[in-house]
RNA sequence: GCCGGUGUAGCUCAGGGGUAGAGUGCUUCCUUGGUAAGGAAGAGGUCACGGGUUCAAAUCCCGUCAUUGGCUCCA
């Protein structure tokens, strides 16, 4: 016998060579038909693996992340059966679940695979998975498994076979399929009902561009066809909040074709709202000791020599503008940071005078890779909301954790509430991307562990994400789609202060060097717009919104009255529009609400005569009809439902 | 940059080797209205651009540009 514990700390003893799946089945028979996947301490198992020794058990349903780990991997292995059946002579590579479904990667060889394919593809899918094949894993000696694919021409495998200990291979086989598989499958093919596959692209093998670029499918499935019908509808859903979509509707940014890729132009809407955010940012800061720098567009090219810029970056840049001076040469600027040094050195500091925080909104250029364009998240000329801290080795735990709080507070105020937040240091293993003495490196690293530790942020610590110069606190904010993106950002620089030998006077009348502090809680205007417009959905706070009010007459005879309300909302410092087309008032209810805005005002005949207005919120609440005076209350006091979390 | 998809009226899109289509928006007229689309008429397009095939190309092929889904990259 052998004794298997359960997460709710209990345990029972059962024959040696029990399964997961008989385990179950001794729990509950509810149970039993839902399990899909298990972990033997803490080991992924699949449900039919015999156990033989004392451990902790646990199983896994479609509920549970794992359960949906293993059905859509066991589904990736479909996808690769009914490609191999449909294209005889591909190569399969790998073949993962991930968040939202799963991928495989083939090497098509020689065939010519295309979405319009699907269909079949699907069907072929869902034909072997109704056989109900069983998957079994296997063992086998390195040597064995080598030659199996050596003998079918499989590079790819291959190389991920030399790379694996002998004594660890295992494969996975069902109904006419095989393939190298380290477990965690379903019992078989059978619970898979319904499969959608939702993209084809190019994937580089092993993720390096210098490989050979591969043919990934996308694909998703479900153990029922109603939660592959609700998983699209909320792909639908989320196309509705797209950025881009929101921002052609709501007239708030364009790009042209005759401008250049990826820079955008700001319409009279989106400048307006871009520039209330940059306000409200700009009030946190002058409370929390910020100072606001302006600096030019453009700058030397020492300049960026100085900084290890152009080294890093000069050849993928947009290239140095020249002057009629020969020789001469200015590079568009990329970031703000080698500028704000040179501000930092106009003069000598004591290190009384520190910290020094200087902020700017400083509009940079980088030449993105054309594929990487997108929306507004991605662009080549784009607004920091920069700053940079210089200030002593003593001070920068304090200073770091401030700025969390700063971008805290800001996050909080535009309701990101379900942001993650990670810890991007070196990647050990390729120290030549990084400038910099190791002892630096480990200091500022320390430095940015200990004060999210101290913050109780949740991180994650990601390896090779680093800035070249420093470590970063990254805040990661999903789109519509589920992407992520870095927003706020923190990092903390020892090498740029000793390029630019930046100094200060410490108390022993020796010159130090200062700690720089880089840090955009935004990160970009641009890219903070278009995660903020997917999050609203277009509904943006009432603070922020570039129209508060439409005012809407019902009929031309009211057009007069509707231009009074608009004058008079002016002093009370409401934004509004009226709309006093010849059209039904039914029509600009319409058109009022699906440009979204919070408030309509509604004027005819008994307002006119009454001298007050009607009032319906976007969604179509109606609030009644009363003065001008009570409704710039209810505005007011809407208003500072959200400003109260203004104060830091 | 790489692998796919897409590009037709201001917008959303249908069509497709032989006079270019719809809805919406716009202009004008009628209507003067009460909480999500009142009616009529009209204007508006070198079918992204450049080549090629063809008697004939918006349609087929190639290239360029833009855009888009991924990959790679992201100071």
């Amino acid at each position: 016998m052998i004794s298997i514990s359960f997460p709710d700390g209990s345990s029972r003893s059962y024959a040696v060579g029990v399964t997961p799946f008989e385990v179950a089945q001794s729990i509950s028979e509810g149970l039993a038909r839902n399990v899909i996947s298990a972990a033997f301490d803490k080991q992924t198992v699949e449900i039919t693996t015999p156990l033989t020794h004392d451990g902790s058990l646990v199983l896994y349903t479609w509920n549970d992340p794992e359960g949906k780990k293993a059905f859509w991997h066991s589904s990736a292995h479909v996808l690769a059966e009914a490609l191999e059946m449909l294209y005889p002579g591909i190569k399969l590579t790998i073949g993962p679940a991930i968040e939202n479904g799963f991928y495989y990667d083939i090497d098509p060889n020689g065939h010519s695979i295309s979405d319009k394919d699907f269909p079949a593809i699907e069907n072929k899918m869902l034909e072997i998975a109704r056989g109900k094949h069983n998957f079994s894993i296997r063992s086998s000696s390195k040597s064995e498994a080598l030659s199996y694919y050596q003998n079918l021409g499989n590079e790819f495998k291959v190389e991920l076979i030399e790379n694996l200990e002998d004594g660890t291979i295992t494969f996975c086989d069902h109904h006419t399929f095989t393939d190298l598989c380290r477990g965690g499958h379903l019992p078989n093919t059978g619970p898979i009902k319904a499969v959608k596959l939702l993209s084809i692209a190019g994937a580089y093998w092993r993720g390096d561009e210098k490989n050979k670029q591969l043919t990934r499918i996308y694909g998703i499935s479900f153990p029922k066809q109603k939660d592959l019908n609700e998983y699209l509808e909320l792909l639908e859903q989320a196309k509705q909040r797209d950025h881009r979509k929101l921002g052609k509707e709501l007239e708030l940014f364009a790009f042209s074709p005759k401008v250049g890729q990826g820079l955008p132009l700001w319409l009279p809407k989106g400048a307006a709202l871009r520039e209330r955010l940059e306000n409200f940012l700009k009030i946190a800061q002058k409370k929390a000791g910020y100072e606001m720098v302006v600096s030019p567009h453009i700058g030397q090219k020492e300049l960026y020599e100085t900084s290890g810029h152009f080294a890093k970056y000069g050849a993928d840049s947009f290239q140095p503008i020249h002057t009629p001076n020969e020789g001469e040469l200015f590079m568009l600027k990329p970031m703000n940071c080698p500028h704000h040094c040179e501000i930092y050195n106009v003069r000598p500091w004591s290190y009384k005078d520190l910290p020094k925080r200087y902020a700017e909104f400083g509009t940079v250029y980088r030449y993105e890779q054309s594929g990487e364009l997108h929306g507004l998240t991605r662009v080549r000329g784009f607004t920091q909301d920069d700053a940079h801290i210089f200030c002593t080795p003593d001070q920068l735990d304090d200073e770091f954790k401030k700025v969390i709080d700063l971008v805290l507070y800001v996050f909080g105020s535009l309701g990101f509430e379900d942001f993650t937040t990670q810890i991007s240091l070196r990647d050990p293993e390729k120290p030549e991307k990084y400038i910099g003495s190791d002892e630096n490196w480990e200091k500022a690293e320390n430095a940015i562990i200990n004060a999210a530790k101290e913050k109780n942020l949740k991180t994650k610590i990601e390896y090779g994400e680093a800035a070249f110069y420093g470590p970063k606190l990254d805040f990661m904010v999903k789109d519509a789609l589920g992407r992520s993106w870095q927003l706020g950002t923190i990092q903390v620089d020892y090498n740029l202060p000793e390029r630019f030998d930046l100094t200060y006077k410490g108390t022993d009348n020796e010159l130090h060097r200062p700690v720089m502090i880089h840090r955009a809680p935004f990160g970009s205007m641009e890219r903070f717009v278009a995660i903020l417009l997917e999050h609203t959905g277009g509904n943006f706070p009432l603070w922020l919104t570039p129209t508060q009010v439409i005012i809407l007459n019902v009929s031309e005879k009211y057009e007069k009255y509707a231009e009074n309300i608009l004058n008079l909302l002016e002093n009370y410092e409401i934004r509004a529009l009226k709309d006093s087309r010849n059209e039904t008032i039914g029509k600009k209810i319409r058109e009022a609400e699906m440009q979204k805005y919070p408030y309509m005002i509604i004027v005819g005949e008994k307002e006119n005569e009454e001298g007050t207005v009607s009032v319906r919120k976007h969604g179509g609440e109606d609030l009644g009809s009363m003065t001008l005076e009570v409704f710039a209350e209810i505005v007011q006091k809407d208003l500072e439902k959200v400003t109260k979390t203004f104060i830091v």
